[in-house]
DNA sequence: TTGTATGCGTTATCAA
DNA sequence: TTGATAACGCATACAA
């Protein structure tokens, strides 16, 4: 059973008059001693910060932030894990944000929501409410109606994913990923690669839409044979659909040598197809994954890595200079509006040079 | 660029007493409408509810939590991404906490921390100095110093995973894995395989333990082969380490037809592994992982599935429990205390009969 | 440089 | 049943 300790001790934390009284000042003394040092002579500065010390005073997050009107928190919706994806990508997001948030003292607020329109309300809610400063929005559509919502009302974003269009009326940031499908396409042109296919997600999608425009100015730009742009498969991001993709391309009179996804998931699928097609991934086909999750390192799949730590700094850091009023100066790396995050690629054992021919 | 809207319109949420103004009472009343309303004369409490529909009145969370000094917030320790586990475990926990936590009005508040010490003292601090209600600790071992400096600062928490010993000091919720390993070997026997083997995780760790005895407790029950008890080998929960010992399995003279694996991480590797040296998974040997992740469904294998859901309801209600104080009648499933819950088998593929002995 | 007064929005105590 | 008063812990404007 559970006996929880004695009584919920928490009534007696230390107060600002605590210290105050113990420091023989006023409370407003101690009061500026934290908020600003300078204001206070530096004899009695440290007459007071032996007393924060020794009483262990911490200041009521509550009360600063009944006062303040903000409670330095970040709103995070969390998603319903989407039961095909093999990445835990929202981990990885989460895992930097809260980091991120760290330096800044700020925290990260998880809420659910079922669709767009409930994460727009409970949104509104909890910054009017809950004294939410501001609020990642994850994976922003062109026809996002979560932005101008937001706006509207008020409250403050910043945007994980571009709309279609480059500039916006919201700050955001995003990962490069038409260069990172491009630096897919160069790695393979470069092992010798002339027939590369590309197994993708939705093109009216954001990212997908950007990840097969990538792959298919990388086709140009490497100048590789233009039926190349008929070796283009979109789909959903599960494990099947690229398998079944995977199939169609691979039946082909004129099959593809390589293989680039816009997923690790679409990867899998196309690394099992091949397996079941009678071809070995890293020597007959070769096989690029995007997110370069742990099943990819699991299964030496190459594939393109999302720079996470920076993600997170780079969106806490916008984050941070949204809203100025909250006092924290930014300390963050450097002063950011949007921010494009290039994304490198992870070489393993599944995109090799191409098999000699046998023809 | 990002200009955000008007001004910070946060400014104008109505309050109580505007809610009173309008409706030509004291703040008092209203503040009863809400928290107490059989203390108001049913006429007043309609003319009030009106009055609050109307200005879309929400209570102020930041003055409820500095009143009543708790916040509606349950802290949870962001680990650090594990590179090698394919499982989104936290993904799946978060959600299902954060859902769990949305019917009586909780929030999740993440805080990342490096080990036990700094966790320890973040919780302390959240607790006394942010109103956070409770913790959730994740992965309680043994020698865990968490609880024990919990308990004596007046922190409640729920564990989620026991020690090794049964009957604690504090409240916890566990996924049954004794169960669950024996039922993965109840099935494989009624499939009709007799040497099963085992790839699990470290012994000395709380995981790792019940699941290794769970399965030699079912080795014994269904009066296997002893030499079964020798087919056991555990490591770390890597692909690479499942691979290892799925091959010192493999090469032995009397090699297992199927193996019991601790986690799909392990199972992966053992797929791998089988792949490697030439036998076929689902027919010449049969495989069971452990956690129902993604890759488990994409890989078509067979797995020990975790209630996720019920896992954070329980975690919350048990989280509820502790805090009676906080005026939240539960609301919840069930009273709860200590909780232990039943995994359950997914069956697929990769577990299939032994094949015909060849001998 | 330090202290005093006021208020953030709510709940709790008590009197009417 | 309702309302006045006080307090939660802090920060801000202003006076000393």
């Amino acid at each position: 059973m559970a006996e929880q300790a004695p009584p919920p001790t928490n009534a007696t934390a230390p107060t600002l008059v605590d210290v105050a009284r113990a420091a023989g000042v006023s409370r407003q003394t101690v009061s500026n001693v934290i908020n600003a040092p300078e204001r206070v002579r530096p004899e009695t500065r440290e007459r007071v910060a032996l007393s924060i010390a020794r009483l262990g005073y911490q200041p009521n997050r509550l009360a600063q932030a009944l006062r303040t009107n903000t409670s330095r928190m970040i709103g995070y919706r969390i998603e319903p894990p989407t039961p095909h994806a093999l990445d835990p990508f929202h981990d990885r997001l989460l895992h930097s944000l809260s980091e991120a948030g760290r330096a800044a003292d700020r925290h990260l607020l998880l809420f659910p929501a079922d669709d767009d329109a409930a994460e727009i309300e409970v949104c509104q809610r909890l910054h009017r409410g809950a004294g939410v400063e501001a609020f990642v929005l994850y994976g922003v559509e062109a026809q996002d109606p979560r932005p101008r919502a937001l706006i509207d009302s008020g409250v403050p974003f910043v945007a994980f994913g571009r709309t279609a269009q480059g500039s916006e009326e919201y700050a955001w940031v995003d990962v490069d990923n038409f260069f990172g499908i491009a630096a897919a396409v160069d790695h393979l042109v470069r092992r010798g690669h002339r027939r590369i296919g590309y197994v993708g997600l939705k093109p009216e999608e954001n990212v997908g839409g950007q990840r097969a425009r990538g792959w298919h100015a990388a086709i140009d730009r490497q100048q590789l044979p233009s039926d190349c742009h008929a070796l283009v498969l979109c789909g959903q991001d599960t494990v099947p659909a690229g398998m079944q993709m995977a199939f169609a391309l691979l039946e082909r009179s004129d099959p593809p040598t390589a293989i680039v996804t816009a997923s690790d998931t679409l990867a899998v699928g196309v690394m099992r197809a091949a397996q079941q097609w009678g071809v070995e991934v890293g020597r007959d086909l070769a096989v690029v994954g995007f997110d370069d999750s742990p099943t990819a390192a699991a299964l030496d799949l190459s594939s393109i890595r999302q720079p996470m730590a920076e993600i997170g700094q780079q969106i806490m850091a916008t984050l941070l200079n949204l809203t100025p009023a909250a006092g924290g100066r930014p300390a963050t790396p450097q002063d950011s509006t949007d921010t494009l995050l290039m994304p490198t690629l992870v070489i393993r054992s599944s995109s090799a040079s191409p098999a000699p021919r046998t023809t």
